[in-house]
DNA sequence: TATGATGCCTACCGATTCTAGGTATCACCA
DNA sequence: TGGTGATACCTAGAATCGGTAGGCATCATA
């Protein structure tokens, strides 16, 4: 893995899921890849954080679950977000706002 | 403790008591202080994190600790960024900066 | 035929923060 | 004098969560 790839902080890949799945049902393999896709591939989200974490964000009843086939004739397992999940969305937005204001309060500090 | 006081990521608790010692030698309980303050009462670090904290990066040489008496003449334990510490900083702050421009990246995308 | 990409999953590890407790000193006020 | 709240340190344990490392299957391509 290349050296300029973040690790993510813990709290903030529930946010991206929820993101990627906001622009329109996916499969998990696919929100991997819309992620590093729109962070221009700074974030690589793994597989082993990823399916775990569909699984907690489903059980809160965040996104929803289907099998289907897509256009390639592959069966895949697709997400959508919930209306619950697109609420949340807009919580762990606006928390992660108010973190990055108040770190860079703290560094705008002199001495 | 206010509904608007952000619980802290993982990965950020160092930086921010990095930062409150670049402006000067302080004691753990002041740290506390100076990042409530500073971050206009929007970060509350708990004791029970600080501290580990603090004994961490001791281990890892970004900090030196000592023991001293301070002005009102109660002893306290007071850390000071060490060399490797103010390295350490800027690492932390530009991995910081990193992560919040992709978040940025992916949050901008729209439907 | 073998390799890499796609696609799903699990088990376990490691790191870190929080909760909840403990101790002690000191200033202040009833 | 006794109690409370702020200051100041610490620890134990729980909980969370992302990563590593494995497994499995399909498909296209070299």
């Amino acid at each position: 893995m290349a050296k300029d790839k973040a690790d993510l902080l813990q709290g903030t890949l529930d946010m991206l899921i929820l993101k990627a799945l906001s622009l329109g049902e996916l499969h998990g393999y696919g929100i991997i890849q819309r992620i590093r896709q729109l962070s221009d591939e700074m974030l690589n989200v793994e597989q082993g954080s990823l399916y775990p974490a569909l699984y907690r964000i489903e059980q809160k009843g965040w996104v929803s679950a289907r099998w289907d086939v897509h256009d390639t004739g592959r069966e895949a397992k697709f997400y959508k977000l919930t209306r619950t999940g697109r609420k949340q969305l807009e919580t762990q937005e606006a928390s992660w706002d108010r973190l990055v204001l108040a770190i860079a309060k703290v560094r705008q500090a002199t001495t």
